[in-house]
DNA sequence: TTTAATACTGAACAAATTGTTCGATAAAAT
DNA sequence: ATTTTATCGAACAATTTGTTCAGTATTAAA
């Protein structure tokens, strides 16, 4: 990709979420995004037809980062062939608690609701390929996918209430008081 | 209230709902409001401020007849003197059957994130206040108000699922998934 | 029934925002 | 050195927002 066009596209995600931890998505404009950006208006439509559409790529960027790299990195590996469904909480709060691109905060922010939706979605997709580790916990009479959503609700809120209490507790702590929870 | 008032309330609110089921709501105008509401615009914002407050005004109406029907009925009144946390919630799925407004279709049409919220913060209101009965489902090691959270969250997405399904499940059986999911 | 207060209409208005277009300029790839 | 490509910046029409105001209709109060 040309250095220019990766230039711009930086700068519009940067300016994006400065503006996302100020204010609430339905409030930022494309006129402040390229102001603080410092792009051309015509600049930001080459690069996306929408602000909806700058949002999604976004989203899709962050959690594909977060998630994958929770598969996939060498050092914790190990982790999704044991058998504690502890440890694959456990390993996701741990890469949270990094808190890369500011992730959390988005997640309390203004603009949850926009956030929990994707969040969901990825979380939902990493326990159902981790689902044996869970089954212990499964009663036989619930639904497959009402019991897979509710895993995924409760680990978002858990998360939620982690935030705004000021992540007081460590993970230990936490993944222990999700998997008391289901 | 002048009747000439009422009934320009009462026919935004009429327009509003309509326009929320076929379309989201930032994507809806005042305009739109307006002309399907028949009044004029110096009318609508004299009685809404933003269109913002015309949703916040339209929520709390609803959700407090929602959880007011169900705290007030005298038919029903025993219910909360009943020791089975199961004939709260069976009692406020029953309610939510009725399906008054079409409540039901805005937990899960494209607005959904707007109403959860509402939901759920009235929903802990209501476990709030009859908590002890579900004492018994708690574990001590889990702070109180990340139990209550969970509660109502649990809540909120066991409805939502069942919109999504078609609800072929009978208020029991929904009652008794809840149950056991807690 | 008359009077006074109040709510509505409809049109016009400035301001902000959106998404597009264009020629000129600068940077990158060949 | 030449060609391709991204950016700029300014201008543009089209929407939308929220306000204002004079005139009309409805309601409540006397």
């Amino acid at each position: 990709m040309d250095r220019r066009q990766k230039k711009s596209r930086e700068a519009i995600f940067k300016a994006f979420i400065e503006l996302l931890a100020k204010k609430h998505y339905s409030q930022i404009t494309v006129g402040q995004i390229i102001e603080l950006a410092d792009v051309g208006r015509a600049t930001f439509y080459s690069h996306f037809e929408t602000k909806d559409f700058l949002l999604k790529e976004f989203l899709e960027e962050l959690f594909c980062h977060i998630f994958d790299s929770s598969k996939n990195e060498h050092s914790h590996k190990h982790i999704f062939e044991c058998d504690a469904p502890d440890s694959v909480i456990l390993h996701l709060i741990m890469h949270l608690q990094k808190n890369d691109n500011n992730v959390l905060k988005l997640l309390t922010c203004q603009n949850n609701e926009l956030f929990l939706g994707y969040f969901k979605q990825n979380f939902k997709k990493l326990i159902q390929e981790h689902m044996y580790v869970f089954e212990s916990k499964k009663c036989q009479e619930i639904p497959n996918d009402l019991w897979l959503n509710h895993i995924a609700s409760t680990f978002v809120q858990t998360l939620i209430w982690w935030i705004e209490n000021g992540k007081k507790e460590d993970a230990d702590t936490l993944s222990n008081y999700f998997m008391k929870m289901i």
